[in-house]
DNA sequence: CGGGATCCTTGACGATACTG
DNA sequence: CAGTATCGTCAAGGATCCCG
């Protein structure tokens, strides 16, 4: 790639933070991600082999510390968090449009739903909830989210614990309601998003599955 | 390119603005540009066409207006501004190495340096100023910078004026002291840098010479 | 789990020339 | 001045398989 030949901070500052892929990483290290694959759940249409060249290009840079197995923000790291919250602020107030089918990657709705139950709102004991979605891959369509507070399992294979509670949606819908564009009750009620369950654990649902801690940022 | 499959807000603003030269467009939009010879000299390495294409593409997501000969920021863009900002600081304070051979292009130099020309310092009249630098390809190594209060110009031919002061050294120490790493007058004592001329022209180039805005950044 | 190695494609980019 | 057109390259990155 090369560089741009400026001694421009800013210069210096984009070529390490403007190569594909590399703000999501640092947004899944910000957002307290550690281990390999952890952060590559926050990124799953990212190749493990180009994970591992922004890893360690990062380290190179002083951005990050590879301890172990572990991967820690350095200082220089954790000044980043103003960009990328600059970064989350503008897109939501500027570009946010109408969630398009090739913005929904299942496996990334999954993580990211994962990340934002509201485990203090979940079910006593386990519950094993199935995700199914509809026009998507066979291999991505099926996920079972695991609830036994305070920890949260995200699987691709059946677990084996038996299904307490199913959930059916195209993941446009479900991602539109993650992010705040449709009300969870609306979507309920014209049944683009349906649950199937015992009706305390239907009732239970929109208790703990929370949205994108991103909402509301537009407003400014 | 392709997007990245993910509705996160960070990754739209990604898509956008992480493309090869962007950040560094925006800057010179940001710092008022609106031309597309004054938005080229900001990035003279640089290929017409591809900025071309860059242009189109920031007005095709609502960053730009085109109009006429002029490239203007919208309001999303001006809201650019922090994110670009905070680039600044963090390579500021944290890629900032000493400035390599590969990071000191003459054409951006100059470009920098005529755009921080403290005009109110500047000799009255018309002043002629040629630089000459050393270790840079033949069509790089010559310019005249035209400082006639309050406008100032800058050539890669001779203007026709005659030479009133000549400034000689090599690209990297110029920009070190452009970007505050080496003081102007160190510089003039170690006579990397050399000015030949009338004595009261070379007691009042450092004046006129501005630095760049960005030095100071660093203690934040 | 945490990668490394390889192959292969494609489209982004650089270079150059040309135009109204 | 403000681009357009064409062409060639080359390397980034996707895909796949493998390994300790």
């Amino acid at each position: 790639m090369a560089g741009y030949g400026q001694f421009c901070p800013i210069a210096a500052t984009a070529e390490v933070l403007t190569e594909r892929w590399t703000p999501l990483v640092i947004r899944e290290l910000v957002d307290g991600s550690r281990r390999f694959n952890d952060i590559q759940r926050g990124v799953p249409l990212m190749s493990s082999s180009l994970l591992t060249k922004r890893l360690r290009m990062l380290e190179a840079v002083g951005v990050i510390e590879h301890q172990g197995n572990e991967y820690v923000l350095t200082p220089a790291g954790e000044e980043l968090r103003p960009i990328v919250d600059q970064m989350a602020v503008w897109g939501e107030r500027w570009i946010r449009r109408t969630i398009r089918r090739d913005d929904a990657d299942a496996a990334y709705l999954m993580w990211a739903i994962r990340s934002s139950v509201v485990t203090d709102a979940a079910p006593p004991g386990r519950t094993t909830v199935n995700f199914r979605f509809t026009a998507t891959p066979r291999a991505k369509r099926c996920w079972w989210l695991v609830l036994e507070p305070p920890a949260t399992d995200l699987c691709l294979t059946d677990p084996g614990y038996g299904t307490d509670l199913t959930v059916r949606s195209d993941p446009v819908i479900l991602a539109s309601v993650y992010m705040g564009d449709i009300p969870l009750a609306e979507a309920l009620r014209h049944r683009t998003i349906t649950l199937d369950g015992p009706s305390h654990l239907v009732r239970g649902f929109p208790k703990w599955f929370g949205l994108s801690s991103l909402i509301g940022i537009r407003q400014s």
